[in-house]
DNA sequence: CTGAAAGCGCTTACAG
DNA sequence: CTGAAAGCGCTTACAG
């Protein structure tokens, strides 16, 4: 295998011309360029990645500490995942996959060994161990996701609240004047992440700020009661011309099927948007107007925050990124009658 | 950050000894070994990544290739990289994360900049490049899964053929005469993995051999036509009373209703296995006994086999894990009357 | 049982 | 525009 002194002898230069030609740190000479690229290509030379760390100041991989549980949503950790390394890749990162056996000792290793320049946090919880230790360790850190404790941290998320108020206003605006919002069974909001619970308080306040009747129901996952969720609610507020539903993927075709199965056809007799999914709701019967989750999105702007503190540190924050909302045709007004 | 020297110092030894203490390739005086541990304590020291793999020979770090697309089963998916990480953790080594978009570029990058020891192939197909780029880079590495050509590769799987046979076995040991298996859609056996179809002639071989019969049904994904198939297979073949079921955890609970709305239940009428599943089928209604496709069994093997060609080429090999059965009571002898 | 020293393959001031 | 050289932080023969 080629070193860089091999080829400062092919190329006739020395080993700090290489290097500079290949960095491009400093301008290189038409010809000395030229001799260098073919000398490079003669040799198949490619930089040593240990001589390159320990000379100079960057490893170029960041840490991804992910849990990958079994009981995360295995799609969405998926793309998400995905989103970090891609993001990553742009610039010129590679990704060491840290999972939840070693979530703390392992951000410990990396970071102390210094095998990494910084850290990405995936899936965050309320109460997360890592982000202690990510303000803690001092090191270059964004996490996708807030956690109770935000304080000290670069922290991206989309922002829930806002969503939740899209939705809000999508329905609104096309004239419903009583919505309602089926959540996720009552653990979601009791333990885990924090999102569901700004998604509810962002719909109920935008709810009361327009001025319209809003109510919320959280519901379990097993069909009998998700049927059961969607004749309560109707039938408790039979005004309701506007569903917002923030659940897994499952419940929403079950939800479809017991809107359906009450001979309410979308959108002329309810309207029905889809909170903050991370699946295809384009494909439902029938598809439902959608505010996504885009993993690429929060995941991108995360690995630009961490690239920027390779610069040195920079003013903790929240970010949150505005919501998107596809129109898949399940919103219209409500009939004249009511 | 201190460094070797700061040990060394405050232990009042050279740094050489300070390696060896914390390697362990050679013995330390005792009181020396202590005053070591003190300073290592003291100073909080832990050993430069970038130092160390300059210095020896080793990254301690593998590439993992997991493509990550949307179209493969994200929890079975995320199983296999969690089991790949926890299996190269047990041997300290990390884990470097490269997805579909990078898979053959990055793999090349790693392997050529020295940055990753050994390449650990995930999610592999039929004909999958990052085979031919595996035996051409001549770099340490294990495929999870079996490629169409797998000459001169160290490839681990489970067993399908023999997972199959058992299954047949153990109907066929329980007094069934007429066996069934209902597979995946057709699309899955014509591209992609290779396992449904080393599945399915295991399956039919071992009929074969045990002198029962047996026929095969490809099953659509859509519950209607799932239904549609359980019927058909049970029409077609009225002495069938043993069933396999090879395919997606959604399909097997449409297959379990579409049996018990003939009124057959199971054990009693039908004897029913689930073949190679990645997810729990205990909790199905009825459990059913299952073969599973246990991640770690296959990841620590290929870690091992990685590990082992550290140290020099091993013999090119498919090494196949054994399956195992897991009853949960879905099997029973079939009724006297047949 | 321990140490002095070479060397791994780069980057980057320093110098011209 | 280019080069000689120091140095990053380790490991490991070599020597005693």
């Amino acid at each position: 295998m080629a070193n860089i002194h091999d080829v400062a002898r092919v190329a006739g230069v020395s080993i700090s011309t290489v290097s500079y030609a290949l960095s491009g740190k400093r301008p290189i000479g038409e010809k000395t360029r030229l001799r260098i690229d073919e000398a490079v290509r003669e040799l198949d030379y490619m930089p040593n990645a240990a001589g390159r760390m320990l000379a100079g100041t960057r490893t170029r991989i960041f840490a991804l500490t992910a849990p990958l549980r079994s009981d995360t949503y295995a799609p969405a950790h998926m793309a998400f995942v995905l989103a970090v390394v891609t993001a990553a890749r742009a610039f010129d990162y590679d990704v060491l996959l840290l999972t939840e056996d070693e979530a703390v000792d392992g951000l410990r290793r990396v970071s102390s060994s210094r095998l990494v320049d910084g850290i990405i946090v995936l899936d965050v919880s309320v109460e997360d161990e890592r982000a202690d230790l990510v303000r803690s360790l001092g090191v270059p850190a964004a996490l996708i996701g807030v956690p109770g404790d935000a304080a000290g941290l670069v922290c991206v998320d989309l922002d829930f609240e806002a969503a939740a108020a899209l939705a809000v206003d999508r329905l609104v605006d096309a004239g419903h004047a009583s919505v309602a919002l089926l959540g996720h069974p009552s653990a979601v909001y009791e333990r885990g992440s924090n999102f569901p619970v700004r998604f509810r308080d962002g719909f109920l306040a935008r709810a009361a700020e327009r001025g319209v009747a809003a109510s919320f129901s959280m519901v379990e996952k097993d069909a009998p009661e998700i049927r059961q969720a969607v004749s309560a609610i109707l039938d408790a507020h039979p005004a309701v011309t506007g569903l917002v539903v923030h659940a897994e993927e499952g419940v929403h075709t079950t939800i479809l099927e017991a809107v359906a199965g009450r001979g309410l056809s979308i959108p002329a007799d309810l309207s029905v948007i889809a909170g903050v999914p991370t699946f295809d709701t384009s494909s439902f019967t029938p598809p439902l107007d959608v505010i996504p989750l885009i993993p690429a999105d929060s995941c991108v702007r995360a690995v630009e925050l961490a690239v920027q503190q390779l610069e040195g540190p920079i003013e903790p924050r929240v970010e949150l990124v505005a919501p998107k909302y596809r129109d898949h045709g399940s919103v219209a007004a409500p009939r004249p009658g009511g």
